[in-house]
DNA sequence: CCTTATATTGTAACTGTTACAATTTTATAA
DNA sequence: TTATAAAATTGTAACAGTTACAATATAAGG
């Protein structure tokens, strides 16, 4: 049992299931960004009777709790990812990999803006990476 | 008809149908980033015979062309822009709507990833916006 | 006008996501 | 522990956005 995860959990106040805890620890470490389904068929052979449902409702719940962080892709699917380290995306035009880029300095002009609260921000880049482009 | 648009086509090498012209007209000087459907339903009274396949069609082929830019927001649909003057995007988590923020610099540190070729890059900022904190 | 290429249309299929009621598991307290 | 309530999980069906595709309509070129 990932002790981390436990006192995460105490620290949000919601119940550290065993369920919750093998999607944590499938993200934990995971740099792939990966999709509803990839998860569920990684977890599914260790917890048989695992739903979809299950997978959805936790990612829901873990992100509301922003101990996730959801990446709304141009596939029609979303993506996760731990909500540890600030950083950014690049995101491959051709093969489509996310690739995590060192956290960039963002200055902003915010004129006429002043009421709003801003809770996160984020920076993604797009266009060919050095695979593709050597092909 | 607009003949800003024809010339666009004949740099694009698309032909200018009156069903393109009409979803570029809708899109200029629109600053609500529509999606699919908000589109087809704006412009299916001026031409009776629109189908929302074509719309998707266009949009598919206006963004290929770098005519408008795609909007992934964690809804589960796409919106869209005209692709011109560079900006930044706030989105509220309350009540969704997309603000137009003026162009942020962002500074890169791209040690490790100097074979990558950069197309766009995109900054989007989430958070409660002053009309929803107001409540 | 004829021929060919392109654009548009309607339908059906596909896919990611959500709603929901039933069941199982967990938490709480007698 | 056992009883009770609350919460988590499950399976199914529905839903929504998108795409595939074949048929039709329109446009372009000679
Ligand atoms: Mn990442
Ligand atoms: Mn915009
Ligand atoms: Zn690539
Ligand atoms: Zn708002």
């Amino acid at each position: 049992m990932n002790q981390q995860f436990r006192e995460l959990c105490k620290d949000k106040n919601i119940s550290p299931s065993i369920t919750r805890e093998s999607v944590y620890d499938y993200l934990d470490g995971n740099e792939t960004h990966p999709t509803v389904d990839e998860i569920y068929k990684e977890l599914k052979p260790k917890l048989p009777t695992l739903s979809k449902t299950t997978v959805y409702n936790i990612l829901k719940l873990f992100t509301k709790e922003d101990i996730i962080l959801e990446i709304n892709t141009r596939e029609h699917k979303k993506r996760y990812e731990l909500n540890n380290e600030d950083h950014a995306h690049f995101t491959c035009d051709m093969c489509g990999q996310i690739y995590d880029l060192p956290k960039v300095e963002v200055n902003y002009n915010l004129g006429g803006f002043n009421g709003f609260h801003i809770k996160h921000e984020e920076v993604n880049l797009r266009g060919v990476c050095k695979d593709c482009r050597d092909k």
